[in-house]
DNA sequence: GTCTATATTTCGATAGAC
DNA sequence: GTCTATCGAAATATAGAC
């Protein structure tokens, strides 16, 4: 495989890099991890050094999350705290999938300022303004109506909050489940019945 | 200065651990920012690794947001919602005070894992609980008298959802301020006129 | 493209003078 | 306790054979 490695390269220390931190892992650990002998300068065939592969990674999972399709939605006969939660659980899966990426953006952020202002201005606004949409259409509470923009905000910060807490505690932190937060969160953010 | 270097040490390797990462900052950089001469191993006569300095300044600052004292309440008057924004500005207050032990220990969860167990049985059950308390006593809507639990692991949850934002992207990541996003999160988990 | 081998730099850590 | 000096280990990166 002459330009599989270079993914191999990068699935690798994609993996490295969430578990230990960019700076903790050495390009031997890469090279064994991908496969190559661990000490060969095998990696330098494919990357000038660490820096040239964090960017490399980081542009082909930013890119592979901007085209990940989201779920056809099924609303049909759903109450809105019902299609609410469905959103959320489909938000939770989608960070999930993301997280290796996202603890390498926040180690790296330092490193990268103009990354994270594209991902500020980009992925984060559009986040408020689509959660805004959504929570708007769903007859919601006084709270919501009087301040959608700080609501929607709440509901992603909140979202952002439980998914952290899960990955730094390695499992759920306490004796809520993803399931019982995301009904909560839709119930507060819904009229209900 | 007998004493005095090793809190120095400890007050330089913070700010630099939460900057760059710990495994970024070697024990030199340390050394130059504590005003001792980098390369000397003046830095060795304090601690006998970066092990050991890392486990000392985690405990310092633990110890020190212990022994926080929190603000005196002054209630009289307000309503539900205006005691809970004066709580949740509370709580982002001191968030925001922790930050910089907040960035290490997150870098340094895998190397420490039974730090991650104390905080996780400590800390984040007592806030669950203290915060389970607080929104039930001040007439809740009906989600969160549904499960006042999950309700109080969304408030949590978005409350340190909006304070990482809020450190990953520099300043407020969005048009929404800090005191707003408080408003509109006790107005969720308030009934309020 | 990958290997063995090695040059080079950086970092961790110690010895000994002051 | 801090300094100069330095050793040794580990990491980065390159050279050259296959």
């Amino acid at each position: 495989m002459a330009t599989g490695t270079r993914d191999r390269v990068i699935d690798a220390a994609l993996a490295l890099f969430a578990e230990r931190g960019v700076a903790a892992v050495p390009v031997t650990a890469i090279e064994a991890a991908a496969g190559l002998a661990a000490g060969s300068g095998a990696f330098y065939r494919h990357f000038r050094n660490k820096t040239e592969l964090v960017d490399a990674l980081v542009d082909r999972e930013l890119a592979r999350a901007r085209d990940r399709v989201p779920p056809a939605r099924d609303e049909a006969g759903s109450d809105a705290t019902e299609l609410l939660v469905t959103r959320l659980r489909a938000d939770l899966d989608f960070l999930r999938e993301l997280g290796p990426l996202i603890h390498i953006l926040v180690s790296e952020r330092r490193r990268n300022p103009e990354l994270v202002e594209r991902l500020r201005s980009t992925a984060f606004e559009a986040s408020i303004e689509s959660g805004m949409a959504e929570v708007l259409s769903l007859a919601p509470p006084r709270a919501v109506r009087d301040d959608p923009e700080a609501a929607a905000q709440v509901m992603l910060s909140a979202m952002v909050g439980f998914f952290l807490a899960e990955e730094y505690y390695g499992r759920p932190a306490g004796p809520v489940s993803a399931e019982r937060f995301a009904r909560a969160l839709a119930a507060l953010l819904t009229s209900g019945p």
